[in-house]
DNA sequence: AGCACGCCGACT
DNA sequence: GTCGGCGTGCTC
């Protein structure tokens, strides 16, 4: 037994009948502690330890907040190849010491994030189970990426990892990846030019510079061209190029555009259309170096792309480039970390503009890349507007619920090629409302909202379901229900009637259309399904019940409407070639002012203005944290707030699925102020682990940059 | 989060 | 004397 202590620095290759001197070895450990320098790892099973370094630092994946630390095990000398830095691996984890032996611990997925020469944990090391692959996919950079990432958004790396790396698909990994093949030559800056400040944001991508820009592209089919163009001319520099798109729809479109400038081989298509295994493949090509260019959707923002010169990311206002799973990192921000952190440019564009947007523009931090006023009257389509005294006003419209001004303009254009109809909500009529005042229709017993199945019949409460057989407005006493939001099956239906021999095409949430052919028909959509039409684009395009979009309560419900309206008016071919667009909502909202004057810079402007004056975000960082008022409060009296923090609320919240019903929720919102963003989610995050390791009542569900605020 | 250790009440 | 309550702390 007096050779253990001379067996201290070998590799912890005993046999099993030295388990009693390994409980010996355990206790000595305990009590030695840190007097000694680090021991060299010594392992439980009796396998022989890799020469070199022996110890394998693991991030073992297990999303839980207060374990996000890495672990060290022992590398068995027969792993000692293959357990390199980034591969997945599988590994014990949460055994007990019985009686000197391992006993359970059960087998969890991880990624060596290091290999050692000695480890800081003082006790023997378990050894690595299985390495499952010797595929490196956690890279150094990008688990420093998944790191800022998770510290941004209070969350565990474990989570951002996993939706940083794909899953494994053996038989891509089996096969090599092509070569690489040499850097293309540089595009030509195409239309570009139509930008005072384009060619110039070219040109410093071509020296390698790193120019930001906030691009608010011109209305017309040329985006998808121009931004593939940015992309081709980083890659003609010798540098990686990525770009994000809120849809398979539009990468698909930029994909096209930019094999037509530099050919296949030089860049992936990363969407889930491609499968996941095929998905896999053309991730591990980016991985492995071999490709340097990326086009894709929202889970493209983390591909680790070698000597990354170039983020773009277009239209930043689209919902889906907030991601679903924890710790729902926004496209956006994780490509504004990506510029920073790997000095690259970067490029934000749209139609639109966010407020988070103009405030790149507005810090400085980003240079405005816009089209001249001439440029614009030149792209944009004529845009008109039918307010609700009009629509009242309106005999005609009132019979065949589409006033008479949209019906010119349809009938008009339909000479000339297609007419896009877009329609704020699928299905049918969800809201009614008084045929004369237009005050929404509630029910006499509970105030609930009235509404119509989709087979019609009856009015009926939504809330209490009480039909309403014999309703009047308690504003006005008129006792006429009008259909509050028309769906897109009903419209299509009702065109179809007052447009005969027309084709009429839906493309809504279950089918959406890509493109549409260049002849006359009807196409009617749901905002963000807007097929793009064929040659100069649409004749005209009606925008219906524009109201819908911006009477929600909802911080961003004005940002939302223009948005969506301006994709779909930026599908209409320019006014000097006839191309007309027809908004029904108030034209002295700012918006719609915003719209028919084509400004969305001062639009975005103004939002911002108003958010500073409230101190809203994107101008202060907040947080929000949910759940039953015992753990709200638990966590409010946990964290320790950075100075100039307020808390606002709580407020009654509801719970999300799955909690038991009945559940009372509240939410607090946390606000600080601009530059204490990260310092918010840091507190947040000590907060939750101190909650977690002492079995605080109740969920708390933190979340940074909460999006339904207001 | 699991899961086992620990230190105080009702039983054979 | 023993079985067992779930409070506390650890997981390489």
């Amino acid at each position: 037994m007096s050779s253990e202590n001379g067996q201290e620095g070998d590799t912890g290759g005993r046999d099993a009948a030295a388990s009693g001197g390994e409980q010996l070895a355990l206790i000595r450990d305990t009590v030695r502690k840190a007097k000694e320098p680090r021991a060299r790892p010594r392992t439980w099973r009796g396998a022989p330890l890799a020469e070199g370094l022996p110890v394998a630092r693991v991030l073992v994946d297990k999303g839980l907040l207060h374990l996000d630390q890495f672990f060290d095990y022992a590398v068995p000398a027969a792993m000692d190849e293959q357990a390199q830095p980034g591969v997945r691996v599988r590994v014990r984890f949460g055994a007990r010491v019985v009686k000197g032996r391992r006993e359970g611990g059960t087998l969890h997925d991880g990624f060596i994030v290091e290999r050692r020469a000695d480890s800081d944990f003082h006790g023997p090391l378990a050894p690595l189970a299985q390495v499952l692959s010797s595929e490196q996919v956690l890279t150094a950079p990008l688990l420093a990426l998944c790191r800022q990432v998770a510290d941004r958004y209070a969350g565990a790396l474990a989570d951002v990892v996993q939706l940083a790396v794909p899953p494994r698909m053996a038989r891509a990994e089996r096969d090599p990846s092509p070569d690489p093949r040499p850097d293309p030559p540089p595009p030509g800056p195409g239309s570009w030019t139509r930008y005072a400040t384009g060619p110039a944001y070219l040109q410093a991508l071509a020296r390698g510079d790193t120019p930001r820009a906030v691009w608010l592209a011109l209305p017309g089919p040329h985006w998808p061209q121009e931004l593939a163009v940015a992309l081709a001319t980083a890659l003609a520099a010798g540098r990686g190029a990525l770009a994000v798109l809120p849809d398979g729809r539009a990468a698909a479109r930029v994909d096209a555009a930019l094999t037509a400038l530099i050919g296949e081989g030089r860049h992936v298509l990363l969407t889930a259309d491609a499968g996941p295994e095929e998905r896999y493949r053309r991730w591990l090509a980016v991985s492995r170096g071999t490709v340097r260019g990326v086009v894709g959707t929202r889970a493209a923002m983390f591909a680790p792309v070698s000597d990354l010169g170039l983020v773009a990311l277009w239209d930043d206002g689209d919902s889906s480039h907030a991601e679903l799973h924890a710790p729902q990192p926004h496209a956006r921000e994780v490509l504004l970390l990506r510029a920073r952190e790997q000095h690259t440019a970067f490029l934000l564009g749209g139609v639109t503009s966010t407020v988070e947007g103009a405030q790149l523009v507005d810090s400085g931090w980003a240079l405005p890349l816009a089209a001249s006023r001439e440029q614009v009257r030149a792209a944009a389509p004529l845009v008109r507007t039918v307010s609700d005294a009009d629509q009242a006003r309106d005999e005609a419209a009132r019979a065949a619920r589409l006033p008479t001004l949209a019906w010119r303009v349809t009938r008009e254009a339909l000479a000339h090629g297609p007419v896009l109809v877009q329609v704020p909500r699928r299905g049918y009529v969800p809201k009614l409302a008084c045929d004369r005042c237009r005050e929404p229709a509630r029910c006499a017993a509970c105030a609930g909202p009235l509404e119509v199945g989709e087979q019609g019949g009856t009015p009926a409460c939504s809330w209490c379901g009480r039909p309403a057989a014999d309703w009047s407005c308690a504003e006005c006493g008129g006792f006429r229900l009008r259909a509050q939001v028309v769906g897109a099956r009903r419209t299509a239906e009702e065109l179809g009637r007052a447009f005969p021999g027309v084709p009429v095409r839906t493309s809504g949430r279950d089918t959406v259309l890509a493109t549409v052919g260049d002849a006359p028909a009807l196409v009617v959509a749901t905002p963000g399904a807007e097929p793009v039409a064929d040659g100069p684009g649409y004749a005209a395009a009606l925008l219906l019940d524009g109201w819908a979009l911006l009477n929600r309560p909802d911080l961003r419900a004005g940002e939302e409407a223009l948005r969506r309206w301006a994709l779909a008016a930026a599908l209409v071919r320019p006014a000097s070639e006839g191309g007309a667009v027809v908004v029904t909502a108030e034209p002295t909202l700012r918006p719609v002012q915003a719209l028919v004057r084509w400004d969305p810079a001062g639009h975005a402007l103004r939002e911002l203005a108003e958010r500073a004056e409230l101190r809203f975000p994107p101008v202060a960082r907040m947080a929000s944290v949910a759940g039953p008022p015992a753990a709200v409060a638990d966590l409010a009296d946990t964290v320790r707030l950075p100075p100039g923090a307020d808390l606002l609320g709580p407020v009654p919240a509801t719970a999300p699925p799955g909690r038991p019903r009945g559940e009372v929720w509240e939410r607090l919102l946390f606000r600080v102020p601009p530059g204490s963003g990260a310092a918010l989610a840091a507190a947040l995050k000590e907060a939750q682990v101190l909650r977690a390791t002492r079995g605080a009542p109740g969920p708390a569900l933190v979340r940074i940059d909460p999006p339904d605020i207001g």
